[in-house]
DNA sequence: TTTGACCTTAACCTCATAGGAAGGTTTATC
DNA sequence: GATAAACCTTCCTATGAGGTTAAGGTCAAA
């Protein structure tokens, strides 16, 4: 039937906290949700449901933005799921430069630390490179 | 000798903006610079150096308060090289962790996405998941 | 000398995504 | 009826920047 839960709770149940689902909602990610008398937010099952797409979609790193739009294209019998499968590609694309940069430093770091001695001399490979490089501008 | 660069000058020779040289000033990384009469900001060549040596530290993902160890090691004549290789292997670390997960979300929604015709009809493999999965939640 | 272009200044706001604390109300439990 | 737990709002913090505004400084050409 339509059980109520206080947003503690539905923190539990999504994996979110209370905090960031006010947040949700003041930032207009979902809808105000209905209060008891005395102020406290209640969710029901669907609205549970949403919170744990969206708790979903924030582990696979999509950004709030992103999720708007995938709940809406969620809500709307009419998509097209290009449209789903276009976000998600260009998701992926982000995830890939990220994950690029990020093995570009690995890449320079490691090679950088490995020539540093790491004992009780001031000489350090990776101070002079900070200090002097060129390669390492941009 | 003592060639004085303004803010904009400094910012291009640096790589770094004005904003964030000032920035910078203002969160204590780097040292108030002296003045010419009428306020503006003058960076001599040891400066620069400081400022380029931020950017580049900046390019291989450290922190700025990494950098700010950084600094404190690089103008420390008695530094023992196992500090910074410590803060480097830590960095690197961190570099890491970031890669499994980008590779982890890139695994996951890959294989969603590609079972996601991607065409005018509504049926979305992507959506199903993040509304239904279990394998998903964490 | 004035105008215009461009620089700099400080103080503020915004972004994304949260965490935390303060201070007050409500509900649940003993 | 007291106390603890949960909830409420509002504001501050962090990260690392970007943007805006309104003012004043500098310099060269006309």
């Amino acid at each position: 039937m339509g059980i109520l839960l206080t947003i503690g709770d539905a923190a539990k149940e999504s994996g979110l906290t209370a905090k960031m689902i006010r947040n949700y909602e003041q930032s207009g990610l979902i809808r105000k949700s209905p209060r008891t008398e005395s102020g406290y937010r209640l969710y029901n099952s669907e609205q549970l449901n949403q919170l744990r797409f969206i708790k979903r979609a924030r582990n696979l790193g999509f950004s709030l933005s992103d999720i708007q739009s995938l709940l809406e294209l969620w809500q709307n019998p009419e998509r097209e799921s290009r449209l789903v499968k276009e976000l998600a590609q260009s998701h992926l694309e982000e995830i890939s430069n990220k994950i690029s940069e990020l093995q570009q430093m690995q890449q320079v770091l490691t090679k950088v630390a490995e020539s540093c001695k790491g004992d009780a001399s001031p000489q350090c490979s990776i101070l002079e490179q900070l200090a002097e490089s060129s390669t390492l501008n941009s």
